[in-house]
Parts: C-alpha cells; structure tokens; sequence
DNA sequence: AATGTGACATACC
DNA sequence: TGGTATGCCACAT
C-alpha cells in the first residue's frame, strides 16, 4: 500500500531490522537471517547489506553477524581487523582464534525468536 | 543492458 | 579432514 514510510522492501532494509533486533550477548549467521527472509540461497546478499551498512547513518551490530561457522570473517571489513572481536567481547561474547566460543548457545536465530 | 562482485553456504574430491 | 569449486541472488559499476 503505501510506501511513505516503506523506505523500500530492499533486502537491506529486511536485513538491516532484524540485525538491529539482535539482542545484546547474542549473534546470529547470515544464513540465519537469510532464512528469516525466506531467501536462505541468498545469504551472500545478506553479507552484502552489512557492507552497505557502513553508507548507513543507522547502527548496525554487524560484529554480531558471523558466518555459519561462527568466524569473524567480516572482521576485516571494519574500521580495524579488532573492531569486531572487540567490540563482541564487550557484549560478553567471548572470542577465540577469530571464532566465537559456545557459538550454538548464543546463536540467535531470528526465525524462532520471531 | 550486461558483466562483475561478494561480510555465505553447500557439494565435491 | 580440509581445500577447491560452484551456486546463489541482489547490488555496484
């Protein structure tokens, strides 16, 4: 109906609220969100918004956004390589070797808690 | 309009 | 058990 207030139905704008409802302490995957989407093929797109994230003046937890495996794969994306690990050991996520430990028990899945 | 790219995921060897 | 290859789909150029 109307679009004043629909920004666009982008898959960013999608992407975007759901990683911002990511509680704090918890992460989720891309293919999580993209699950949530209903467009579980297109994780890569979900990655893509994130880069987009940083035209973005909303905050986007983006450290809270890893790979399926729980890697920090886009740490290298933000301002320093450390941003992210850091930022997610001050939400009391605790970080080893680039990956995130009991990844399972934090993991935040969009699609359940939603 | 077409081609290239990528912060993933899955399959295969 | 781990690296390589391909698919995938939306955005950028």
């Amino acid at each position: 109906m109307n679009d004043f207030f629909t920004p666009k139905e982008d898959f960013f704008e999608q992407v975007f609220a759901v990683v911002k409802l990511i509680p704090k302490g918890r992460v989720t995957t891309y293919g999580a969100i993209a699950e949530y989407l209903v467009a579980k093929k297109s994780a890569r797109v979900v990655g893509y918004a994130m880069n987009a994230s940083h035209s973005l003046l909303d905050k986007i937890p983006a450290h809270r956004v890893v790979n399926r495996n729980g890697l920090l794969t886009g740490k290298m994306h933000f301002a320093t390589p450390d941003t992210m690990q850091n930022l997610l050991e001050m939400e009391g996520v605790v970080v080893e070797n680039n990956q995130i430990v009991d990844f399972k028990k934090i993991l935040w899945l969009p699609i359940e808690e939603l």
